[in-house]
This record gives C-alpha cells, sequence and structure tokens, in this order.
DNA sequence: CGAATTTAGTTTAGACCTAAACAATCAACA
DNA sequence: TGTTGATTGTTTAGGTCTAAACTAAATTCG
C-alpha cells in the first residue's frame, strides 16, 4: 500500500522460494557431478546427453537433442564430439536430409551408460530420501504447477502480451 | 525383488522429480539471467554477490562469499575483480588479518542493486504465479525437507558413514 | 621462539555454455 | 527453374565455473 515501503520486499516467500529452489538443485547437481567425474571420470552434460539418446533406438538429431536439454547447438556440438572420440556415441545420416546427422549410443556407450545410470539412481533416491512418497508425489505436482505456469506465460513478452 | 529387473529404474518417481526439479529451476534461472543481461547488462553471478553484500553493513570476506554462494574462491576473486572494475563494490582491510578482505558494496553498488533487486523480485513472483499462497508454502516446506536431509545426511561417504 | 600446519585469497588450465556469425542444405513459390 | 528465406549444424569469442597449485599470513604446538 505504501509506495515508499517497496525497495525492500513485498513478497519474500517468492524470494525465499527461488532460493531455496536454487539450493536444493544445487546440493543435488553438485554432489551428482562430483560421483559422475570420481566414479566414472566423465561430467553431468556428457551423462545427460547419453540419458537422452538410451531411449530411442534410431537416435536423435543434434536439433533434437538442443532442444531436450535445453542448451545452445553449439553446445550440443561440442559434448558429441568428446563423445564420438571416446566411441560413445556415433553420428549417422538422416535419410533425405544431407544436413542433418542422428546421433546414436554405440553399443559400448549403451553398455557404459547402463553402468552409470544404475549408480545415478542410487544418489537420486537418496537425495530425496528425506521425503515420503506422499511427499515426493505432492513436490513433482507442485513443481509441475511452476513449469505450466512458465510454459504457458513465457516471460510476459511486453510486444506479445 | 527380481535381481533382473534392475538396469531399468525402479525408483521411476525419485528420477522424475529430479528432472522437473531441475527443469523448473533452468527454466526460471535463464528467464533472470535473460533479464538481468538486457535490462542491466549485467550477470546472475555479479547480482548474487551483491546480493548476499546488501544486508551486510560492514562487508563479507571472500570466505564467507564463497561459503554462500557455494562456489570456489577463484570464482568469487574474479566476479570480485569486475565489481571492483565497476565501482560497485570495493576490498577494505580487516583488522587484525593482512590476508584477508572484507568486500563492500559501493554507494553506487547500493543504488544499482537496489534497481535491479526491484525488478529482481518482480521476475520471481511471476515465475511463481501459478501457485496460490498456501502452494507456495507447501513447495517451500517441502523444499527445506530435502535441503534438511542433505545437510544432514552429506553424500554418505562410506569412509565415514 | 621456530617449524609445521592451516587458512585466505589468487592464479592457472581446462571444461562448459552462450550469442552471434557462418556454411550448407532444404523448402517455398513466383 | 531460380531466387529467397528458413533450418541444421559448426565455428568463434568470450564469460563462467572448477580443481589444483600457489603465495602470504596466521595459528599451533613442541
Amino acid at each position: 500500500m505504501d509506495m515508499e515501503a517497496r525497495g525492500h520486499s513485498e513478497h519474500p516467500e517468492a524470494l525465499r522460494l527461488w532460493l531455496r529452489l536454487l539450493t536444493c538443485t544445487q546440493l543435488i547437481e553438485k554432489q551428482v557431478r562430483a560421483e559422475l567425474r570420481e566414479r566414472f571420470d566423465t561430467t553431468l552434460p556428457r551423462f545427460d546427453l547419453m540419458s537422452q539418446l538410451e531411449r530411442s533406438q534410431d537416435g536423435l538429431k543434434m536439433k533434437e537433442l538442443s532442444r531436450r536439454m535445453m542448451v545452445t547447438g553449439g553446445n550440443i556440438t561440442g559434448i558429441t564430439d568428446q563423445l564420438v572420440s571416446e566411441g560413445l556415441v556415433e553420428r549417422l545420416p538422416v535419410a533425405g536430409d544431407r544436413r542433418a546427422f542422428r546421433v546414436r549410443l554405440t553399443a559400448r556407450g549403451r553398455k557404459s551408460f547402463a553402468d552409470m545410470a544404475q549408480q545415478h539412481e542410487g544418489w537420486i533416491v537418496e537425495a530425496f530420501g528425506g521425503l515420503s512418497a506422499r511427499e515426493l508425489d505432492a513436490l513433482h505436482q507442485l513443481l509441475g504447477k511452476v513449469k505450466q505456469h512458465h510454459l504457458v506465460a513465457p516471460a510476459s513478452n511486453p510486444l506479445d502480451p
């Protein structure tokens, strides 16, 4: 109400929630990165890319990987190059489009990913070990609302409200 | 129960929750980074550092900034250097410890931060605009449990169980 | 005291990520 | 058909972050 009261937060709940969301994500993410590095000498982006490929028998196009991983195309190029040089994924031609590649796990890549994924699941289960099944589900649902709201009202562009 | 059933997730709920947590954080974070860049020509780490300093009249030591921001000391050195060169923060001596600095906002830094913080709060409030006050609180509490569990059971080191 | 250890901060090498410019190919259409 | 515009992927320059090695100062303790 008092215009002069601004400058110090009128919505501390949202800000506190944001900081806590960030903290939780970073705590878990840092641990996963450290485990991947120590146990498998790899990185989270490499793991994530392989994870995206794991259920696609025919592989995914670079563009599709970029979209799903929410990173730029240039980034996908670099990560893919590394994985190709390690023999974990391969670039295959796309019939009817000479610009594009299908990126697919090799047999070695599938084996390697399976080992990592099993451990990875354990770390994640442990990370949420403080929550009951009911709480886990509630959290999933609430975050679903956050995600939905973001996708429906994207950045509320003043030129396209 | 069936040992052979492994390899494909026995705890898909935890994994799905983790992916959603990551997605939500990234969606909001990417937007905040873009807004800070476009509107204020600055970055999230710079904003975060200033934010940490904002309520500390006497400033914070580099080490303390490193701890609070959950990043390495070398990173703090770099961000602080930038802000110092822009005249937004200053390094001051610590009485009785010639190794350490207090980093503090300058008058210009305080002004600059106040402008940004007001907008920033708006973006965050909007980001969680899909949730009622009750849901906001529930989410905060659930994430509190996640955080608490992580701090109490940190990485469950097999050498120090 | 004086050596060994710890702590605060910096530097360095390297991975990651982005935005922007670019090359090649595809698609639309007059 | 040929031109124009969009799409796919790569390259480049630069900011960000880390781990590890390093310097300097403080602390511990025999």
